[in-house]
DNA sequence: TTGGTTGCAAATATTTTGCAACCGG
DNA sequence: CCGGTTGCAAAATATTTGCAACCAA
């Protein structure tokens, strides 16, 4: 067996300028320092972040990136597959950046996003006046509710 | 048996007035010419119009009425258990008239929404990971994927 | 009569875009 | 070097809000 396996990048082996770089080439783009950050701050973050948050974030370390540059690095990305843009409650955008199927529970509070899998629902097969509508590309749960802490809080 | 039952109504059966005052009264708020129009367009609606679909649709009817009007109109109705507000893809905020239990195919090229029932998926039981997180208050799936006529028109 | 509601306009918030300077390949 | 990319500012889009006039109760 081999080590160093590309497949199911855990934290542990989270090597994004190689990553990128092999994203970018095989998108054929350029990897700038800009991408290069905002693909680090992106899929390190796990509170699905908005793109001020990830403006916010970068600022600190990149004082002179731009929040118009977030935004089209973020755009470039989803079109790539590389995050997911998600619109929950009446918020603005957000991004996730776990590609794997997974499901959601938003919190109606405080707008936490807690991902989670469901096997038994990956089993389940649409009912077929759906899959007669068209091609289906992906299904994925919500969950609303109120987390513990909001409840308390309440 | 009696005619005229208030349950389930059908469209056969949809009294906006006597719906829309009995709405009101319980909620404390007054029933208004403007009300009561937004209140048929929205409920009559099956496409999940946006505020501005339903401003473009009464302005016909009724020149005077203002944007935010249906905007403060939409919002009264959603808090009150009315309608249901939607965010879908990159879009702006649309709304559901139907509050009983369903899911939604999403298609990605036109945006049209289209509403299934799922009995299965409603009988899974969620993970224990999710109900410990706190209280539940529901549960639907979004089915994305690229309508026939979509498809075809590609 | 009177306070909740509306229409108008202006403000906010979010995201997109035109364009010249810049820099990665 | 050169065209894709960035930062800036301004525009576009969606939604909210202050306020005086209005009208449902």
């Amino acid at each position: 067996m081999r080590l160093g396996n590309k497949n199911k990048s855990k934290d542990t082996n989270f090597d994004p300028l190689a990553q990128l770089r092999d994203i970018c080439s095989k998108a054929g783009i350029r990897l700038t320092h800009q991408r290069l950050e905002v693909f680090k701050e992106i899929k390190s973050a796990h509170d699905h972040p908005a793109a001020e948050d990830i403006y916010g974030r970068l600022k600190k370390r990149m004082p002179t990136i731009s929040l118009d540059t977030v935004y089209r690095t973020l755009a470039t990305f989803e079109k790539m597959g590389v995050i997911r843009k998600m619109h929950v409650l009446d918020d603005h955008a957000r991004f996730d950046p776990n590609m794997e199927r997974h499901h959601h529970f938003v919190c109606t509070k405080c707008k936490k996003i807690i991902d989670f899998k469901w096997p038994d629902f990956d089993e389940l097969v649409l009912p077929p006046e759906i899959t007669d509508v068209g091609t289906i590309l992906e299904q994925q749960v919500e969950v609303r509710g109120v987390c513990k802490k909001c409840a308390k809080s309440k």
